[in-house]
DNA sequence: CAATTAAAATACCAAAAGGTATTATATCAA
DNA sequence: TTGATATAATACCTTTTGGTATTTTAATTG
């Protein structure tokens, strides 16, 4: 069920992003995120709730734990509606060389 | 001052999505946005205080009015940002494959 | 100048968001 | 089985957010 709104709604938490840089990494239980932050274990899972409705996580009960997941796909829908609003093709190409003339210095 | 934060902020509420919208079209003013939504001209110049919050508007003061314009450059914050959790490259090829044969029906 | 119009400023309100604390459940391990 | 552990479920609290209403201010225009 994610949609545009949950989505973006999802992304726009500092903690939740940083969730999805340590999920980038590999899969987590909520007691290893928790460690990353200063909160409790409730908090965290809250935010993991509003992540998956966003369809940004998934879960996989095994056993006594959740193990999530970073689901890459969903990131399409942000790239999807930026799109709409990139210039012109030659901003673009401006934007892409600036890019990467900071890389060489 | 636009950061990370204040960008996807800007970003997560369904108004200021659609006054990015409308303002991708062309500049407009606070009344002329109004029009466009079930709110009052104070609620909208709050989003747009926002959205400016975020880069993602500038204004332009032109006597009494305020003409708001799309800062196109503020989009690349998102997709910077997003770059980082997109899967490998065949993963990316995989995806444009659909994205272009679903054109075709 | 007077009337109109576009926006700014302020105060206020209800609902949502981010968080804690507490209690209950279910699974693993000795 | 018994204890420890990983999570679930509530209830609750405070701040932020999205919105209105009202009053001012400042350009325009007749």
């Amino acid at each position: 069920m994610p949609t545009e709104q949950t989505t973006f709604r999802a992304l726009a938490d500092p903690t939740r992003r940083q969730i999805l840089r340590l999920l980038n990494g590999h899969d987590m239980t909520i007691g290893e995120l928790t460690e990353h932050f200063p909160m409790t274990r409730a908090a965290v899972k809250k935010h993991l709730g509003v992540l998956e409705e966003g369809g940004l996580v998934s879960v996989e009960i095994k056993g006594r734990e959740r193990i999530n997941r970073l689901e890459r796909g969903a990131f399409a829908v942000v790239t999807d509606w930026v799109e709409e609003f990139e210039g012109p093709v030659e901003d673009r190409l401006t934007a892409l060389r600036n890019s990467i003339s900071k890389e060489w210095n």
